[in-house]
DNA sequence: CCTACCGATCGGTAGG
DNA sequence: CCTACCGATCGGTAGG
C-alpha cells in the first residue's frame, strides 16, 4: 500500500513536472508546438516515458490547458475573490490580471492569449476546452461587475458585458503589444484606460488609488 | 523576349497563386504550421516547385507577411485614404477594419493578429517583418486621428496614441472573441465602444451615422 | 517546373 | 519508466 501510494505519487508528481514546463512551450510556441519529443528532452525524460503519461498529444494538450486554467486562477481569480464584492473585488482582479500578464507567469505571456489565437478557428476538443476556460474567467468579471453595480459603486451602467468587454480588450490589447514590442508601455496604456471606464462610472478614487490604478505602473 | 517574358509572367503568376492560399492557411494555421508540402498539394504543384519559388521556408513566411499586408492595405487602408483627411477618414479606417475582420478576408479572420500572437515572444526576421507590418497600420491611424484633432473634429483629446490603443484593443478583441466563438456579436460590442470613444470627444454624430456607427452591424 | 531522394523529427506503439 | 522501432511528414537538395 505505501508502495502503490508511493508510486502514484510519483507518477503524479512526474505529470506536475512534466506539465509545468509544458504550459511554458504552449504560451511561446502554441500546443501544435509543444512537440512530445521536445517536453521529454526538456524534463530529462525519455519521449515514450512522457507519452505514456498523456496517452495521445492531445490529452497532452488538453491537460497543458486544465494546468494552465489552474495557475490562471491561482494567480488571477484568487486574489480577488479575497477581496469584498464591489468595485475593490472588479479592481482587485484588473490589476492582479495585469500583473500576471505583465510579471510573464507564462514564458510567452497570457497563456490563454496564445492558445485563443491558435485554435481560434479550428474546431476540436481543445478549442472548446479553451473557449470554456476564457468563459469562465469573463463570467467572473462580468459577475464582479454586477456586484459593484448593486452596491452603488458603479453608476449609469445600462450594458455590463460590453464593459467586460472592453476592459478584456484593453488588457489583451497590452499583453499582445508588451510581448511584440518587447515593451512594458502598453501596460500604462490598458491602465489609462481602465481608470477612464471607471471613472466614467463614477468609480471612487480612492479605491483606484488603493489598488494602484492612478499612478503608472511601475517598470 | 517574348518567351523570356512569358516565362517571367508565369513564375509571377505561379507566386502570386501559391502564396494567395498561403495567406489563408496561415491565418488559419500559423505561419508555422504553413508547411510547403500542405501548400503544395492544395495548389496541385510538387514540393519542390514551390519550394524553389521560395528557397527557404522562412522566405515563404516573409512573403507571406508582405502578400497579407498588401491585402490589408487595400482592404483597410485604401477604402479609408479615399475619404478627406479628418473624422470622417477615422471612422472609415474603423469601419472598414473591422468589415476587413467580419467579412474573414482572411480565412482565419485577421491575419495579423493570428500571426502577431503566433511570433509575439520570439526572436528573428519573421517577427521583425510582422511588427513592421503593424506599426505601419498603427502609424496611420494615429496620423488619422491627428488630422480629426487638428480640424477640431475631435476636442480634449491630450493622449493620440492613447485613443488609437483604446480603439484598436476594441477592434483586435472583436475579431479574437468573433472566431473563438463562432459569433458576430463581438463586432457589436466594438463598434458600441468605439461610438462611446469618439462621442467622448465630441465626435458629429452625422459623420459617425454616415459610416453606419449609430446603428447596429448587419448579420 | 518535375522525380527522387536526404537526414531529422513527428506522434505513436511493442515489448519488457 | 526505458530501448527500439513503426510509417508519415518535415525542410531542403541533386539532377535533369
Amino acid at each position: 500500500m505505501q508502495q502503490l501510494d508511493g508510486r502514484r505519487a510519483r507518477g503524479d508528481e512526474s505529470r506536475r513536472a512534466v506539465l509545468a514546463r509544458a504550459v511554458d512551450i504552449a504560451s511561446v510556441n502554441g500546443l501544435e508546438g509543444l512537440t512530445i519529443g521536445r517536453l521529454a528532452a526538456e524534463v530529462s525524460a525519455s519521449k515514450s516515458g512522457v507519452a505514456a503519461l498523456f496517452g495521445t498529444k492531445e490529452q497532452l494538450q488538453l491537460a497543458a490547458v486544465e494546468t494552465a486554467r489552474g495557475i490562471f486562477t491561482a494567480s488571477v481569480i484568487d486574489p480577488a475573490r479575497i477581496q469584498p464584492r464591489g468595485l475593490r473585488r472588479v479592481c482587485a482582479l484588473l490589476r492582479s490580471w495585469i500583473d500576471y500578464s505583465a510579471g510573464r507567469v507564462f514564458e510567452g505571456g497570457c497563456f490563454f492569449f496564445a492558445v485563443s489565437a491558435e485554435f481560434d478557428s479550428r474546431p476540436g476538443v481543445v478549442h472548446d476546452a479553451i473557449l470554456r476556460a476564457v468563459d469562465e474567467r469573463d463570467a467572473f468579471l462580468v459577475s464582479s461587475i454586477g456586484h459593484a453595480v448593486d452596491q452603488g459603486e458603479l453608476v449609469g451602467i445600462t450594458d455590463t458585458p460590453q464593459l467586460a468587454f472592453e476592459l478584456t480588450a484593453l488588457i489583451e490589447a497590452s499583453n499582445s503589444y508588451s510581448l511584440l514590442r518587447r515593451s512594458a508601455e502598453p501596460y500604462e496604456f490598458a491602465r489609462r484606460g481602465i481608470v477612464s471606464r471607471l471613472q466614467a462610472y463614477g468609480a471612487d478614487t480612492t479605491v483606484l488609488a488603493k489598488t494602484g490604478f492612478m499612478d503608472p505602473l511601475p517598470g
